[in-house]
DNA sequence: TACCCTA
């Protein structure tokens, strides 16, 4: 009685219904300020062309607009190279946009500092990608280890890039693995809760 | 302040 899901045959990915996750390529435009473009591209194009390998996506940028300041990019790939590119480009251009205000707020008198304490807080959705907040800690997986936790079978976990992003395309990253298919989420955060902690937190605040 | 890459 076997039914043979859909094993590594390395055909047909049935994976999403009408969409060949090999063939799907998307495409995305975007345009960026000439200031900012420098930084993106980096020196010798070297930070583009490391955009461009690690995310897997082919980035065009276009030659500079007449008449308009800012530059045409253009980002085509899997949804995931897409998504990764255009993170890394994102962070790239904040990185940038802080740097110069950083130097620019050292340099010359500006007529808008007058008092308070706050330069320009016109944005208000700031902490854009302040996520900080990673994968849990070593701590919870140090719970308890009476053997070798044979409960979980497979231990792949190479996405130091997602953490490093800390986006959540991780899901789409899964279909970058050659389409591997098992263990998308399996039990990540295993119960760390089941023993003790019974009188423990009374009151514990902290 | 700019950094200029690859189809």
């Amino acid at each position: 009685m076997q039914h043979i899901p859909l094993t590594s045959l390395g055909q047909s990915n049935p994976t999403f219904p009408g969409l060949d996750a090999s063939v799907a390529t998307s495409s995305h435009e975007l345009t960026i300020p000439n200031d900012l473009i420098g930084c993106i591209i980096g020196r010798q194009g070297t930070k583009i062309n490391e955009i461009r390998q690690m995310s897997g996506a082919q980035i065009k940028i276009a030659g500079a607009t007449d008449g308009s300041a800012v530059r045409h990019v253009t980002i085509s790939g899997s949804p995931a190279s897409i998504s990764l590119a255009q993170y890394l480009i994102s962070a790239s251009l904040e990185m940038a946009k802080l740097s110069i205000q950083a130097a620019s707020s050292s340099s010359s008198g500006n007529p808008v500092d007058l008092s308070l304490s706050f330069p320009q807080s016109a944005s208000p959705a700031s902490t854009p990608s302040s996520v900080a907040m990673l994968a849990a800690p070593p701590s919870a997986i140090n719970v308890h280890s009476p053997q070798a936790m044979p409960t979980i079978p497979s231990a792949h976990y190479a996405l130091p890039v997602s953490s490093l992003l800390g986006m959540k395309t991780v899901p789409l990253l899964a279909v970058h693995t050659a389409a591997s298919g098992l263990t998308p989420y399996t039990a990540k955060i295993p119960t760390s809760a089941t023993i003790k902690k019974s009188e423990r937190q009374k009151f514990a605040p902290y």
